[in-house]
Parts: C-alpha cells; structure tokens; sequence
DNA sequence: TATGTTAATGCAAGCGCTTACATAATGCGC
DNA sequence: GCGCATTATGTAAGCGCTTGCATTAACATA
C-alpha cells in the first residue's frame, strides 16, 4: 500500500503522483503564495489580509492538505500534546477520568496520548520514554510509587508532570487526587459503626499501586483505632476482575470464624463478591456485609445496591486537564488538588447477624 | 545530572540553561561519532561495531536521550503510530477493544493514538484530520456510517483504514466486526421463541451510529417474519446510561398495552431497565423479559443476570491491530474478518406472564 | 606488499514547518 | 501627491533526524 513518490529532485518533477500527501509547499503554489504566508494563515489568520487568507484556504480545502505534525513540532518546539500513562482503560474509573480529561484538552485545542503500563513499572518507564520522544508537553501519571529511576528520568527531561488519583503533599509533582488511605478508614469506620467486628478485606494487587495499597493501609488503620485487626487469612488480594473477587470471596466464606463484613478494594470486586454470595446461597447484607470502593455503575446495578465510596473520576480528569493547561501556559503558583470521596450508603451494609 | 549546553547562535548562546533537551548532536558529541552513528546504533545497531555501539550506548543513558519524534517522523516518513477514533471511551466496550488494540500494537513496536468523537461526525472528521497531522500509519474508526467528506478526505490521504465493530461486505475499508443486524435478530428470535408477542426496545441513539441502527433493523426484521411490529411509543431510543434506561423503562411500563419482553441496545440500557423494574416492583423475567447486548461485566453482576449476546471486543481489538500491522507491513491479499456473537443465556429471559 | 572486498563511519542533503528579518504594499494626514 | 507608520508578504535559516553516497578502516587473498 502507499506508494509514496516524492520528487526532492527538480528533474523530472512530473511524477508528483497524486498519491503523496499535499505539503505546504504545494498549498503555497496553488494559492501563489509563500510557505510563510499559508503557515501564517493556520496559526495567526489575523496577520493575513482577508483576500489572501480565503485563496489560503481555498488551496487548503481543495489539496485536503492537512500540516505535518512532525514538521511542526520540529520548527515549532512544541506539540500541543500532553500525554497520560495509565495502568489500564479497562477499569472503568480511568476510562472515565481520561475521558474528562480529554474533553477539557480539546477545547483547548491539546491532543491527548494515551499509554498503559498494565500496572508493570518497567512498562511504564519506557512508555513515558515513547511519550517524551513525541514531545508531549506535558505528562499526566497515575499513583506516585515508581522506581527512582524513572523519577530520575522525568527530572531529566524537565517535563511538567501531574499526579492523579492519589493525594500525596510531600510529592515532588503536582497532585490531583484524594487521600485513599483515610478515605478507606472512613469506609471502616462505617462498617465498624454498623457493628461488626470480624472484617476481612479484598484488596486491589497492591504492589507497586499505592491506591491499593493505601486503601489496605486505611482499613488497617481503622482497626488498630479499635484494638482490631485482620484475623488470619482474611486478608486477600486479588486482581481487577469479577471470578477472581469471586473466588476470593468462597475462601472467605469458607473460613471457621467467617467474617460479617467484607471491604473490598473496589466496586468490581465487590460486585464478584455478591454474585459470590449470592451463589453460595449466602444473604447480603443480612448474612455478610460488602462493602466497594469508587462507585462506578457496577455498585448501582447490584443486588443488594453496593456501599461505595464516590470518587469524583470525571471532576478528577478536568482538574487535571486544567492544571496541566496552566503549567503549558507558564503559570506559577499552581498546587495541588485534593478531592474529599464521600460514603455513598446504599444496601449492601447492614448490621452483623446476630449470633 | 549532565548540564546541557546546546549552542546553535554562536553568539551569547550561553544561556540556553539546562533545560533543553539533548539532541542527536549531543550524544553523537559525547560518544565521540558523527550522528548518522548515533541513528544507525538506535535503527539498525547490526550496521555498527560492537564497540562503537556501546559507547553510543553510554551516551545515550548518560544523558537520557531520548529521539525526537518529530525529527524522526520528518526524516523517515514514518511514524509508527496508529491512530483509532471512537466514540468514546466511556463505553466498556471500547475501552476492553483498544486495551487489546493496542497491546497487540505495542508487541510489534507501534503506538496507539487514541482520539474520541462523542458520536459527533464533525468531531470525527477533525479528529481524523488531527490524527492524519500526526502522520499515523493507519486508522482504525468504529462503524461505518460517517459523511462522504469524511471518506473523501480518507481516500485523499490515502491512508489505510480498518473498520471495526461494524461488519459490511461492500465497504471500501476492511472490516473487522460483526453483523449487528442479523446477531440482533437472533436475539430477538430467541425472545419470539419464548412466546412474547409485545415485544419493545429501548435502543442506544441511532443517529450516525450504524452499529446502533442496525440493531434496530434487526430487531424489526425477526417481528416482521413473525407477523408483528412495535407498537406504538414501543421503541425509545435512549443515551447510553443508566438513568435514562431507567427512564425509558419507567415510560414503557406505564404503557397500557405493557410490553412483556424489552430488547436492550446494550446492556447498560438492560441494566438500567432492570433497576428501573426493580424500583417499579416488577419482577424481572416474570412480570416482564429483559435481554442485552454485548457481554459486558454488568451482565452478569445484575440480579437477574442478563440474557445477552456475546460479542468477543478483546479479539476484535487484536485482529484488527495484526491487520493494521499486516497493511503496514505492505502486505496485500487482505480481507474483512467477521465474527459471529453467540446468545449467552441467563436468567432475565423467560417466558411471558400467563394473561 | 599490493589489491580487492567488505564493514564501519562520516558527510551533507533534505523531510515540512515556523519565524526573525527584510522588503513591499497600503493607508493616512496633510 | 508626499512622507511616514502600518500592515502584508516573502526570504531563508534552521528544528532533530535519517539516509544515499563517499570515504576510510579492516581484513583476506594473491
């Protein structure tokens, strides 16, 4: 496919054939004018006089010329394009929040790139790599656990970095997120109120994602405060997905001092632990409490509905975008963004059995 | 931390401050070779001596380097990159295929552009323009009903373009999809079969969505074989969220003529009517039959589980990567992939109530 | 040692675009 | 009309990289 000629030598010109892309070169010739003036017409149309401008663009629209983005962040020294590294779009909460985030960039006319790391810090470390060597403006990260050696390579390169979906205030970059930890303690704290004493927790894959670990941190926490603590085994982490928070939940439930409450480390493995339950014959909430994490749809359309914390993943994504926009803009005096999640109390939390 | 000093105005150049990036030249400097060595020790390294290629190597890392894109892209015309336009990442659906896309992608050394339309034809069409700018080696758009402008301008750039989620055998771009229309048909054929005859839809907006039209179609054409139609105000068209589901759902029920089985577009909006039946006291499958579309982890979490139809999004994903990398790759007897969705029987479908 | 062959490197010409700076056109007050 | 301040345009020098071609080094062969 694509056949691309491109006739640099004057000889024998002809064979422009019409399969190479127009450049501004071509644009230029058709509307009889100079490279300057059509470049001039696409970014400062302001500087061009009316007649010129509509022949410009009438060149434009005929040849479908579009620039040559390479071509442009060459001369230009920038490429309007921040980028984003992400663990993964299949979790609902960064699709969301990126979503957002996009949204906000492109009326500000900033193309967004996306990258997945799939929670690997090496993957990341290259991925941030392949993002600055397309000279992206500006880096939008998830979480602030990463090896020194990529922190060291940001650094390096001096490129605006903004933190999202945790809050650290000790952080070297700027946040945009909330504190995982104590709002996992709130969420304990509200499963503790209600009673229970026996709490086992499915936990997000915590290592090397400081939200689930956080979250795992928040809970402990909660339990010290009352001279509790996770009995053995009741403590599981498991990955992002419905059959393993499922399985994870049989264990759970298989245990001799069964646990009356189950924190999950979000909404989807709650989710799997209901339908667990739910196949086991086990009732929510009257035998067994679940409770989830970040209130994506899943926590509504359950059976019992999931008590969730609400986390703000779109607000999220545009604060993000804002303050990655101000720092492209060279302002100065920007901080840090923490959001407050809020307990959404629904059905799926109720008082333990009694005994 | 190597303070860059990067000198191109011999005069008073002194204050480019360690803030620029380092360059080609830099590296070719340090190692002490021309910079065709440097390029060629990160392109083709089987072209340099073993020695030279390590302290390139050295020089590399010393000042973390990292090739500019644009230069590269300028240079080479190429870009190794791939862009896909969807309508939007917040629909499961896409997010589960692109993850695929573009690790299948990432294997063979090609980055994954993303950009999102929000169902809009003209947002498309800049988006594709914007992703042409950035040179993209492909394109991978969703569906295909789009304004012939928007085809013309593919045609003009001469870009090869793979089509998925939709399946058409007379498109002028390969295809990677299925057939909305007859997979809709079969489900609603197996709600027939069950003995419904007031049969409604709430679909997702069809406008400029081919894949939600055509389910549509579908829908219509297995009640026409049977002697039967929507009646009226049966088939609503709803966003793709769960309150309006919900909504949509309410109204339906409130019918005097209350259909007996709800065809969903997808299995958001089945999730949503189920909640909305839930809330309204019917039962769900027997008061009323509710069947999705497209497998997503929602299905199977609400109560009842979702009757629905399968749809394999992951592999979608990679066909369509390896075809975009086989197009690239110059290969030539290529041809439209389709997939066949299966019925995945749950509990939300039954047969209707006794009168 | 001379010679031919191959491997390794350097040289330098662009790729498509932006942007100082120089130059030309235009408008205004008189 | 004239001169001057604007305003529009053109000229040309790169931006960081790749790559065809020329050059040199390394080595085997005669």
């Amino acid at each position: 496919m694509a056949n691309k000629i491109k006739p640099s030598i004057p000889k024998q010109a002809a064979v422009k054939s019409s399969i190479a892309k127009p450049s501004i070169q071509d644009v230029a010739r058709l509307a009889g004018v100079s490279t300057a003036t059509v470049s001039r017409t696409l970014n400062e149309p302001r500087k061009v006089k009316r007649l010129t401008l509509e022949s410009v663009r009438n060149a434009v629209d005929e040849l479908g010329y579009t620039p040559h983005f390479g071509g442009r962040a060459l001369a230009s020294n920038k490429s309007n394009t921040i980028g984003a590294l992400i663990p993964t779009m299949e979790n609902a909460i960064f699709a969301r929040g990126l979503q957002a985030l996009q949204e906000t960039l492109a009326e500000a006319g900033v193309t967004l790139l996306i990258a997945t790391s799939g929670y690997d810090p090496l993957r990341e470390y290259e991925q941030i790599q392949t993002l600055l060597s397309r000279g992206v403006d500006g880096l939008l990260l998830i979480g602030t656990t990463r090896p020194e050696k990529t922190y060291s390579l940001l650094r390096n390169q001096n490129v605006p970095v903004v933190i999202a979906w945790s809050f650290n205030s000790e952080s070297e970059h700027l946040c945009v997120g909330f504190n995982n930890r104590s709002a996992a303690a709130n969420l304990a704290n509200s499963v503790l109120d209600y009673g229970h004493r026996q709490i086992a927790m499915i936990a997000g894959i915590s290592k090397g994602n400081d939200r689930a670990a956080d979250r795992i941190k928040g809970v402990r926490q909660a339990l010290r405060k009352r001279d509790l603590k996770f009995a053995p085994n009741t403590l599981i982490e498991a990955p992002y997905n419905l059959e393993e928070a499922a399985q994870a939940m049989a264990t759970l439930m298989a245990l001799d001092a069964r646990p009356t409450a189950v924190i999950c480390g979000n909404d989807v493995l709650a989710a799997g632990a209901i339908m667990s339950a739910k196949q086991m014959g086990i009732s929510v909430p009257d035998d067994v409490s679940i409770v989830g994490f970040d209130n994506i749809d899943l926590a509504s359309v359950t059976t019992p509905a999931l008590t969730t914390v609400h986390v703000p993943h779109r607000r999220m994504g545009q604060a993000a975008a804002k303050l990655l926009l101000a720092i492209g803009r060279g302002e100065d005096d920007l901080s840090s963004i923490e959001f407050q999640p809020e307990l959404v109390m629904r059905q799926s939390l109720a008082a333990p059995p009694d005994r």
